[in-house]
Formats: structure tokens, C-alpha cells, sequence
DNA sequence: CATAATACCTCGCCTGTCAAGGTATTTTGT
DNA sequence: ACAAAATACCTTGACAGGCGAGGTATTATG
């Protein structure tokens, strides 16, 4: 079973900077981990991530530098930044805000109906 | 507070069928009974609700007639299809799934990490 | 008698996802 | 030794859904 990505939509960035809060971290990282922690359930497209960090690093969200790997293919890193931390927190209450909406109204139950 | 675009896309199609799994309506009522069902919290905009129902009858899901009122405005009535209510029943299991997958993903513990 | 409410609809912009393509390096299996 | 897989980065362009802005017509209300 997969993510519909018109449900995915609106949370990825959320979703890369909740991994950015635990510590630095570099794009194929950040999808392994993703993948990791659904249990190989889900995870972002690349394409996906990288418009991601585009975005995040335009909107100074996250701040990126290349790490100085003495092996293997070379990293660059993301970091969250204070406004991301803020706008993660804003995002993650929007999250719960709209999930108890949308549960609601796929509860099709309806107390004050007229 | 209102819901973002982004986060609402992927849901329009199950927050209308739900209204109609409950009987038939039309547009107009659909966005008044899911602002009261919401206290006023959330509405649809109406140029995404007829986008939807556009899309749901191409799709078979639901169907229309109208209305033979012998006041007021004319209206358009919605019903729900039996395509429309497998369809309805696997969204909401596609929800639940995302909703869950999502809310490990914001919950920035890993228990498993390396 | 104007304004709000009811009720429908379309056009075109904007944004985010992602398939498909690319580059370069390193590790692994045979 | 050499091919294949894994690691690691990136861009382009198509596509779809939300919605602002605009429109029409009727009825109710202050």
C-alpha cells in the first residue's frame, strides 16, 4: 500500500524538517531514514525531495553545506534553522488542527443535523 | 485558523461523498452542512467543490438530477453511486493509513535509528 | 428597492508531485 | 579485473487539483 501523493502533498516538507530537528542530515539519509521509520512503508520520491529542499533552503527554512567525506560519493548537508523550527511547530499543529477536521467529517455522522 | 490548499487536496473528493453516503444534496447545501458540522471551521470553495463534482460524475461516483422546486433557486441534486461508495470506503481506509504513517513521521522519535 | 442570500458555473493561474532522464563515485559479487 | 549495484547528487517538463476572480439568475429581507 502506498501514499496517494495528493495526500502526501502539504506534508513533505513537515516530514524533512522533523528529521532535520533530530540532527543534520543529507537527502538519500533522510529518505533512508523515512523509509526506516515506516518500516519500508513509505517514502519520498526523489524528485519530490530535492524540489523540497529547494523550496525549504529559498524560504530559509534549512541551511545547506557540503560535508568533507574522505570516501564515498560527496554529501551535502541540510541543517533546520531557527524559523524552521518555528514553522515546523506551526506545521505540526496545523497537521493535528486538520486531522481532526477531516476525521470529522469522514465520520458521517451528523448530531446537529437539521 | 483554516486549512491549507495543500493539505485539504486528496480529501474534497471523500468529504463530499460522505455528505452524499448521508443522502442526497446539492452543492450549495453540501458546503453549508460541512461549515455547520465543522462549527464553522472549514468550508470548501465553491469553485473547488463543482471542480469535484465534475470530476466524481466523470468518474462514475456519483450522479445528478435536478431538483423539481416549485420555489427558489434551482438546484442540482448529487447522489452517491454504488461505485461512488467502494470508492468512498477505500479513501477512508487510504486516510487512515496515511494519517498514521504521517503521524509517526512528525513525532521525531526514532527508536530504531542508527 | 437595494442588498443579501440562495444557487449555479467557468477560466486561468499557481503550486507540488513525480516519471524520466542525467552525472559521478564507491562498493560488492563473481 | 570487471560488471553491477549502491551511494549520492540534480533538472526538466507534464499533470492535476485548489481557488481567486469573475459571471448568471432567482428569491428573501430590512
Amino acid at each position: 500500500m502506498s501514499i496517494a501523493s495528493d495526500i502526501i502533498r502539504g506534508h513533505t516538507d513537515a516530514i524533512i524538517l522533523a528529521r532535520l530537528l533530530l540532527k543534520d542530515s543529507y537527502g538519500y539519509e533522510i529518505n533512508k531514514a523515512i523509509l526506516r521509520s515506516t518500516d519500508q512503508e513509505f517514502e519520498l520520491k526523489e524528485a519530490t525531495l530535492y524540489s523540497a529542499f529547494k523550496r525549504l533552503e529559498e524560504l530559509a527554512l534549512i541551511r545547506s553545506y557540503w560535508g568533507d567525506e574522505t570516501t564515498g560519493a560527496r554529501r551535502k548537508y541540510y541543517a533546520i534553522t531557527d524559523k524552521g523550527k518555528e514553522e515546523y511547530y506551526k506545521m505540526k499543529k496545523d497537521w493535528l488542527y486538520a486531522r481532526q477536521i477531516i476525521d470529522k467529517l469522514l465520520s458521517s455522522e451528523d448530531i446537529y443535523e437539521e
